[in-house]
DNA sequence: ATAAATTATATTGCACACATTATAAAATAA
DNA sequence: TTATTTTATAATGTGTGCAATATAATTTAT
């Protein structure tokens, strides 16, 4: 068993690029069904919190997503040219920018509801498995929260 | 506890969104540390492959890191141009291309080697529930190459 | 031996992802 | 109240990530 001070520049004993592969390649798996709605991975995880709450703010939603206005923004036009949102200012506060779903985004979660078992078939993991990643990946990203706040 | 057939587009019973988070908010911890080796996150894996093994083609190379030309090319040039690697054709079959390590190549090495334990501070996992999550990226990232290769 | 198919890489184009900078509005302080 | 600071979003520029296409070399099949 080889042991050198090199040991931790190994590829094999990184935790980050299985993560980032994994990541990547299951989102690679969305796309053919993604492509049926002409959404994109981005804009999918968008919708999909517009269709828990109908109408939010651009930082509550970047800070829902793990993402800023220097991507949102590009999205949310893409959203609103294809008609599933509408953009406008705050009243109160015109530095906020508010989005709100439309009918027709409204009408695209029924076609995007067969997604998620098609995608589970991809990703061959029992139930207790696929739990205790996602706790794991929680108890990550709760903390890199907790340290945003902080 | 509500239950609807809509659950399934829930951002909260996605697996594949928190992975998605998880993956780049690590790596946005890296980018301090890569600022001053002046490497980006996929410089840096591509550089570990070399620290592993002085040469490589750019199709072996693409398999071990789930990258394709697209993406890499543009990545070795650079790499090439920081002069860490040079490129040359086969003579054998003209179509292949390998990579191959410099001696600078090599002595970055020395700069990155206080990287991992470091991101392994912002990363809060104990000893156990990081190889758990590990086996169960390897678990899904294996069976993705298994399916690749059928 | 030569056409057809396969293979490896490069190029192109689109969509993020995000750091940096800019802009404008709102809150606060002297 | 007017200047300063803070806040929210937008614009810009660099670097992927990858599908689709192009190109050139090699292999195969007839």
């Amino acid at each position: 068993m080889s042991n050198s001070k090199y040991d931790g520049l190994k590829l094999e004993n990184q935790l980050c690029f299985p993560l980032y592969a994994c990541s990547k390649e299951i989102i690679r798996r969305y796309r053919p069904f993604l492509d049926e709605l002409d959404l994109t991975y981005t804009q999918y995880i968008v919708m999909m919190v517009f269709w828990e709450r109908r109408k939010i703010s651009v930082k509550e939603l970047g800070k829902n997503l793990f993402l800023d206005s220097g991507t949102l923004t590009p999205v949310l036009k893409s959203l609103e040219a294809k008609g599933y949102i509408r953009r406008y200012r705050s009243t109160e506060d015109e530095r906020v920018l508010f989005a709100e779903m439309t009918e027709s985004g409204e009408a695209l979660k029924e076609s995007a509801i067969t997604i998620p078992s098609r995608i589970g078939e991809c990703v061959c993991l029992d139930f207790d498995e696929a739990m205790q990643l996602y706790h794991l990946l929680y108890k990550v990203l709760n903390m890199f929260k907790e340290q945003g706040e902080a």
